[in-house]
DNA sequence: TTTATTTTTAACGTATACATTATAATCTGA
DNA sequence: TCAGATTATAATGTATACGTTAAAAATAAA
């Protein structure tokens, strides 16, 4: 477990992760997805233990439950569990806006958040949600990053891997985001006042806005489930 | 790893597990305490691989790091790690509060908090600390547990984990903690008339106040160490 | 045909073997 | 004696072997 090293030197377990993780995460592997061990060994050309312990990290993150005898599978997107971690995710990040406004950082310090809003109106000019999507994510990162505490980044980072495919995969049910970029603005204005109310407000909003939409497409969809 | 089993049929992986977390928790490992595999294994009379296995487990919910060749590491207490964390828990709880606020629970739904009160109210006539912590402790987790969101109660029951050790190892050089058996019967209060912002209040100022006394402790501590 | 029982298969958890390499110990030269 | 080089050791990461047992498949009975 050299996971500590440069990625020339990367062990097998960290290989496992990253491909698992990066398989989970863009979709290639869906939600439900079963594989076990040892075919995911022979995928990834390597035994079954380093498999084995990457698929122990991906469980305490969330993304897999591993079952015996049914190997792992990629954990399922509900609506009431996207609800719950929403709501943890809207008051770590929340907290963060409002850290940052406390701080009262010059222009300079929030440049990586103006680059991400900037990529963003981009992407929306050109069309491309899947680019959109990615810069937001960037935005809601460097929130976390600049805000000053590390812990609260930390988590708040592990939080949205377990909304990043949630938000994928209502991408382009939902309506253009511009209201987002908006709302990114606004916050990068109240932070630069040091207005720590009003930050923390605009982000609970934005973040609750988000969440009604996709865990609405969610619910939308296990009903069309049902009815099937 | 049967992990989801009874408890006389827990895999070893498990066993270590549990152990391992044990003697870190209750300080028998203290931060900073190296350890190689083959120690453990040997100490808990099995292989290396659950002894692994387990500490992939741990490493991942931050109790011990990794460290290739001088095995792992209990995870020390500093002072600037501990005021992130306490961070973190205080907004996770105090949404936790205002939650359960929200929700206008009757006292029957309470009860699990009058118990945990009522538990350090008679540690404490007793001078007896260490109950008092674990009362407290209980509280702490009912109100997680009790506030109706999954992920939250999780959440905040991983990061009570992380500050657990500071605590106990603080205990004995805070005062007498009145004001904290004081601060969780107003809390009850506020939840019980819906009170959603002063629940949060009441809560954030606790654990605040936790906060500063025990990051003042640890951080003399750290510049007494300088002095030697 | 269906259900129950038995047998077989293979997935997992664990132990062990082995190659790599970081670190400790030892040796050499100034 | 000290610093640098070399050698030895052992910790780790990984592969593989093996025993256990859950699940699948086959067989028998109703």
């Amino acid at each position: 477990m050299l996971h500590k090293n440069d990625k020339s030197r990367l062990s097998l377990v960290d290989k496992a992760y990253v491909e698992i993780r990066r398989r989970i995460l863009e979709d290639n592997w869906q939600p439900g997805y079963q594989a076990l061990e040892e075919a995911i060994a022979r995928e990834l050309d390597m035994s079954r233990t380093p498999v084995r312990e990457a698929l122990i990290r991906l469980e305490r993150e969330g993304l897999v439950e591993i079952m015996p005898r049914r190997g792992m599978r990629v954990v399922a997107i509900s609506s009431t569990d996207m609800c719950d971690i929403y709501e943890v995710v809207t008051v770590l990040e929340s907290e963060a806006a409002a850290r940052l406004a406390r701080l009262r950082p010059d222009k300079k310090f929030l440049a990586p958040l103006n680059a991400s809003v900037e990529a963003m109106d981009k992407a929306l000019e050109k069309d491309n949600l899947k680019a959109w999507a990615k810069a937001d994510e960037a935005f809601h990162a460097n929130l976390l990053k600049l805000c000053g505490n590390a812990r609260l980044a930390q988590m708040g980072m592990s939080v949205q891997d377990r909304i990043k495919r949630a938000r994928l995969a209502t991408l382009n049910e939902r309506p253009v985001p511009y209201r987002s970029n908006d709302d990114h603005r606004a916050l990068i204005e109240a932070i630069m006042e040091g207005d720590v109310e009003a930050a923390r407000r605009i982000h609970t909003q934005h973040k609750q806005n988000a969440m009604q939409m996709i865990t609405t497409i969610l619910k939308q969809r296990e009903d069309d489930d049902l009815d099937e």
